[in-house]
RNA sequence: GGGCCUCUAGCUCAAUGGGCAGAGCAUCGGACUUUUAAUCCGCUGGUUGUGGGUUCGAGUCCCACGGGGCCCA
């Protein structure tokens, strides 16, 4: 990793670069430009717009600037990542599939999120509280070190008065750049849901709020938006302002009216377009991406991009485009559950390094897939081929530093499995033994080479345990699952020859000498050689082979009802003897 | 109508500042006293969507066209 600084720019010497540290030298060089001193600290910023659940597109959000971030720091240049919730927006519609919710929330429209009450049965105070919550909580477990910002408290503390008198002031300046985006056909519909987050985008319906010509009561543009005194919502129109005072008058659609110094009211806010740009050069970013959303001419981005160096002196961050997060596999439960699955959810069943890995290794242009569905066995099975190379030291440059993005930040290591068992094998090992912590045990020490001084111990095997178990119980497709049979399958049982009824009883006879996978193993291959009369180190010849493989069929049959399944003696150990009995007696 | 992204082996995808087109899975062959979507070894597999251009050199950069996806209108 180098640490160079550049003294004089120039250090051209490396190829083997991934995309976060050719987007940090970016941001460092052009950071330099501006402040030679380096007396001000890079910033990085992420917007998110806690309006429902915040899902793992909006994750892409933050893990870009983030990954940057950690680069500049492990370089030992000062960085700060900004998240800026978007707690002061409007309510825009009452998202669908959300616990706890219904209709009724549809009277909150138009006020800002942090004015709407939780989902009922919710520890929080408001809307964006509840939705903000498991998005922090993740951002902890995934090594995110970040300054929050809440634009509610920025706006009501009077943090941006400044900002907003000169918007106003430049009113007719800001009309015009948005003009030159606008086209004679749509002056009249304008982006209402345009929050620049690639808010899952999916709105229909309903009458637009026309965000551009916001509060135009008059034909006058205003870039403000006032919520009304009265009945909370920002369904209101400018109908007065005058510069010298900065007495503003506006109307509210519930019919009442207010007069206000805008110098001193904090109750509204910038609209977007503006806000955005107003923020960048507030906050001095450097570095802010932005979703596909925003490649469209007219964009927020690029509308801020005119706004922020004509009117508030500012600079636009350099922000990549990234693409779309798609995802695979769906809980069971999610429609029941709010729908998207989100990263406190993915956090469920991904360690948090191979989250981290899935952002990591690909570039922001490029669309991710996170799995939920049995994608992910193949998705553990890469990332622990990865580990075991860089642990040779046999991996290319880039590989090497996407590897170490994930599993440590600047700051820390996040927490890995000691003993990586395949994630496939702990899923079908926590199937069959339905999570039973004993069997469990059982199982796992034979299958981990574990050295016997110091055993294997489950504790060695989490977190991935916790999410080979997680994904059986939730995502793990029902006709995949291995269910014993609940009762003997007596007409199958009567049925049988001689031949198939002598191998249950030696298997039943035999079964509880050994009770271990070896010992298992050894008499469900052995059991058909004792029935050919062969000893029991009998090199299998194609006619023994035949004959064991009916014999397994012939269990798996009785057991579970089909005729593949686990490995036999996984199987065995992991129904215990009872059952095995049960199903097998005559 | 405008814009962005994408097209690479049968499938899923790598190749991230132009430098020998690569993995996994599948197929096939071999090994294995262990059946499962087991494990190990190996083989096969390509006109990088099409046509031009820049370059000593293009999957990579530029232009056009075609297929697909998304955003905006």
């Amino acid at each position: 990793m180098s640490r160079r600084r550049g003294g004089g720019g120039a250090e051209q010497e490396s190829t083997s670069q991934d995309w976060v540290a050719t987007l940090a030298d970016e941001v460092i060089a052009a950071h330099e430009k501006e402040d030679p001193d380096g007396a001000r600290a890079i910033v990085c910023a992420s917007g998110l717009s806690p309006s429902g659940p915040i899902h793992l597109g909006n994750l892409r959000e933050v893990l870009t600037p983030h990954l940057v971030a950690d680069e500049i720091r492990r370089r030992g240049i000062a960085c700060e990542h900004l998240i800026s919730w978007d707690d002061f927006d409007r309510y825009r519609r009452v998202p669908k599939g959300v616990e706890g919710v219904d209709d009724s929330w549809a009277e909150h429209v138009g006020k800002p999120l942090t004015s709407v009450p939780p989902p009922r049965g919710s520890e929080y105070a408001n809307w964006a509280e509840h939705f903000k919550a498991p998005m922090i909580d993740a951002l902890e477990r995934l090594g995110v070190p970040y300054r929050g910002i809440s634009q509610t408290e920025m706006y009501t503390s009077g943090a941006y008065v400044e900002q907003t008198l000169l918007a106003m002031r430049e009113r007719s300046r800001i009309d015009g750049v948005l003009g030159r985006f606008r086209t004679r056909k749509n002056a009249e519909t304008a982006d209402s849901d345009d929050d620049g987050e690639g808010d899952d985008g999916v709105d229909p319906d309903e009458a637009p709020f026309d965000e551009d010509l916001a509060g135009s009561a008059s034909g006058e543009y205003f870039p403000y938006k006032p919520y009304c005194g009265a009945c909370g919502t920002d369904e209101t129109a400018i109908v007065a302002y005058d510069d010298a005072t900065t007495e503003m008058t506006f109307t509210c659609a519930c019919g009442s009216s207010q007069t206000v110094l805008l110098r001193e009211f904090t109750r509204g806010k910038l609209v977007w377009k503006v806000d955005w740009p107003m923020r960048w050069a507030y906050e001095g970013v450097d570095f802010e991406p932005s979703g596909v959303d925003h490649s469209s001419p007219g964009s927020s981005y690029e509308v801020g991009g005119l706004l922020v160096s004509e009117i508030f002196g500012g600079r636009q961050p350099i922000g990549p485009m990234y693409a779309f997060v798609g995802i695979s596999g769906q809980a069971k439960m999610s429609s029941s559950k709010g729908g998207v699955p989100t990263p406190s959810s993915a956090l469920e069943v991904f360690e948090a390094p191979l989250l981290r890995w899935l952002y990591a290794r690909r570039r922001p242009n490029q669309a991710i897939k996170v799995a939920f569905d049995a994608e992910l066995h193949r998705l553990y099975d890469e990332w622990d081929a990865l580990s075991r190379k860089v642990a040779a030291g046999t991996t290319g440059a880039i590989e090497t530093l996407g590897h170490a993005r994930s599993v440590a930040t600047a700051e820390r290591t996040l927490p890995t499995t000691p003993q990586p068992v395949s994630f496939r094998t702990l899923t079908s090992v926590v199937d069959v033994t339905t999570g039973d912590p004993e069997q469990l045990g059982r199982l796992l020490s034979g299958l981990v080479p574990g050295d016997p001084e110091e055993p294997v111990t489950l504790d060695d095997l989490q977190p991935r345990l916790g999410c080979a178990e997680h994904w059986v119980e939730h995502y793990m497709p029902e006709e995949s699952h291995t269910r014993l049979l609940a009762a003997p399958d007596t007409a199958l049982v009567e049925s049988l020859d001689d031949t198939d009824r002598e191998s249950l009883r030696l298997l039943l006879d035999g079964l509880e000498q050994d009770w271990s996978l070896d010992g298992l193993t050894s008499l469900v291959y052995g059991v058909p050689k004792i029935q050919a009369g062969l000893p029991m180190d009998t090199k299998p010849t194609d006619e023994l082979k035949a004959s064991q493989r009916r014999f397994f069929v012939l269990l798996y049959r009785l057991l579970v009802g089909s005729d593949t399944g686990p490995r036999l003696p996984t199987l065995l150990l992991a129904a215990g003897p009872d059952a095995v009995r049960r199903q097998l007696r005559m």
